[in-house]
DNA sequence: GAATTTTTTGCAACCGGTTGCAAAAATCAA
DNA sequence: TTGATTTTTGCAACCGGTTGCAAAAAATTC
């Protein structure tokens, strides 16, 4: 059916190696052989078929990318950051929707099977040892939004959590709150874990304030209109620290649903400043993480491996910074 | 690195076509021979190169999935879907971000180059043409969310957009208003473009409407807002009928912030019904359409078209209706 | 113009699988 | 037990490319 180097070769009259080099840059053809495989792959409307030339090359040029949040926006942002970083670079993603599951052991297989040239796993709920499991296969991996850890053992790209949830608290603190709350995501997931772990620690340092912990089943509107909803019924803190924007605006939701001010009765600060925080009708304080960079970065990090796949592993890790719009109340 | 067939079969003593075909269901193996195999397998860790194979049996069981908006969240919840019906077929997704370009040759040669199996062209903006040309290259192509046409020349699923424009027509006649508006996405859209037609056709039926048109640059939130800022400069309608409910939220946005009540002093309707539409703090009315039912048929029809390549084309139109929510004044 | 060096080309083997065909083994019938 | 039939297996060619190596052709040197 489509035109095969054979053709192109029997077209020209020469062999099929000297068709396989027209079309491959930095073989060693002559200017006119060039010419004359061009115009009978024109001709035929040739072109290559990469898979088959992967099994010498071993370079599919395809990246698993491998998620396993399709209901937070910002993942929108991620897929085109994502999808737009490897194009330009000649990489196509191969998409994978883990929803639920959190065994790397299927994921591993297919992505073995499809001979993918890397690996990257973006989620911030999945545990290391998920993108470990691809270091292990000798897969080249990056883990964006990982879990931040001085000694990683698998390539991380993200912010540091446990300081993001520090910051929180000392925007809170600073304002003069004096019994907040923190409202993650899923317990299990290692983000959530960590903006805890460092908001409660800085919290430690006001010893005058007060915490309570509570945790949306997902980061989803929903999940955190829900857990809001709870909250209201048994008493509400002053302000709240959400795991996230889209939990985040979901809580506003429920506040204003239940009658409250917002930042009068109760203050909200996010984390993530996804596009919707801006919103004129939203305008949540909240967290900056750096998406497009975080992105740019692991691009090039899984880029770079594709040459050196033992590479030494590193954790890039990017600064955030409060972004103030109207949901805390000012400072006093 | 990784076993191969052939490790297999020296490790089991047996041929390479036997760890072939006990790899291969249906194929011809005693059941001695398969459990033999399958414990060589299991101790190299074996697993069978799927890009090799598709060599030999010209499917790759990949199916390359072509948008071009990555910023309407209405398309997280296509990605969504797609991936998990695909999955579930046991199909893997191969993303292209189409990002401004609307010539199709490109992304059809590169389809070649992978060899997917099938085209899913999810857009509402493409114009027909560009699916058109994965066709006459024999690809089985299924566009979504493409523009319905009585003659398809290719497999179309999505809804009428005529039939839509003209029910939001209705809609807007029936609660009274006499000056309407239709904010379109951009001109370009054979989405926008269908459904002013069908806007501007009923109301040929209602002679004492006025209707005034403009267009947003894009489908996002961000066009949306600007437009709806441009136009109460400029004077506004009683209601509009937005072409995307992202629009429709971009337009809140600006009427809210110019002072507007909504919808006591101006009426909006938009177009999906996206999952935000419902949230509490924008209660869009809009018309649904029918997302989930829309891809499920799409990845039905490119499956059968895997069996059945020159299948004659079809267009899958799903009904919508109006979702009544709190932007439009209520009947009279 | 011959000898030497460099560049270009084709041969043949290989990448990791599948598959038609015929031989071998197993099963069945008598 | 033998012969006929069915099932299982291995051989070898193929899918569509790449690549090391040596021969052929072109370019350079003297």
């Amino acid at each position: 059916m489509n035109a095969t180097l054979k053709d192109v070769a029997i077209r020209a009259g020469v062999s099929r190696s000297a068709v396989s080099r027209a079309f491959t840059d930095g073989a060693s053809v002559s200017e006119k052989m060039r010419r004359k495989v061009e115009k009978a792959a024109a001709e035929l409307g040739y072109s290559p078929n990469l898979l088959a030339r992967s099994l010498t090359t071993r370079r599919t040029k395809m990246i698993g990318l491998i998620s396993n949040n399709f209901h937070n926006p910002i993942f929108l942002t991620v897929f085109d950051q994502f999808t737009r970083a490897l194009q330009e670079r000649g990489l196509r993603p191969l998409l994978v929707n883990l929803t639920d599951e959190t065994d790397p052991q299927n994921s591993v297989r297919m992505m073995r099977e499809y001979s993918v040239d890397g690996v990257v796993v973006a989620s911030s709920t999945l545990p290391p040892g998920f993108s470990k499991a691809f270091r292990d296969q000798g897969m080249p991996v990056v883990h964006t939004f990982g879990r931040y850890s001085s000694a990683p053992t698998v390539h991380v790209v993200g912010i540091d959590n446990v300081e993001c949830g520090r910051m929180a608290a000392r925007t809170l603190a600073a304002r003069g709150y004096t019994h907040v709350g923190f409202m993650g995501g899923p317990a299990a997931a290692t983000s959530t874990q960590d903006r805890q772990a460092g908001f409660e620690q800085e919290l430690k340092n006001h010893p005058h304030m007060r915490c309570d912990v509570s945790h949306a089943a997902d980061y989803a509107f929903d999940a955190g209109r829900d857990e809001m909803m709870r909250l209201a019924e048994t008493g509400l803190a002053q302000a709240y620290f959400c795991g996230d924007d889209v939990l985040s605006i979901g809580a506003l939701s429920a506040l204003r649903d239940r009658g409250f001010s917002v930042p009068n009765d109760v203050g909200v600060i996010g984390l993530n400043d996804m596009e919707m925080a801006g919103w004129e009708n939203i305008k949540l304080t909240t967290i900056h993480q750096p998406i497009k960079q975080i992105i740019t970065s692991s691009v090039e990090l899984i880029v770079a491996m594709l040459e050196e796949p033992d590479r030494y592993p590193e954790a890039r890790i990017f600064p955030c910074s409060v972004v103030e719009r109207g949901t805390l109340r000012p400072i006093p």
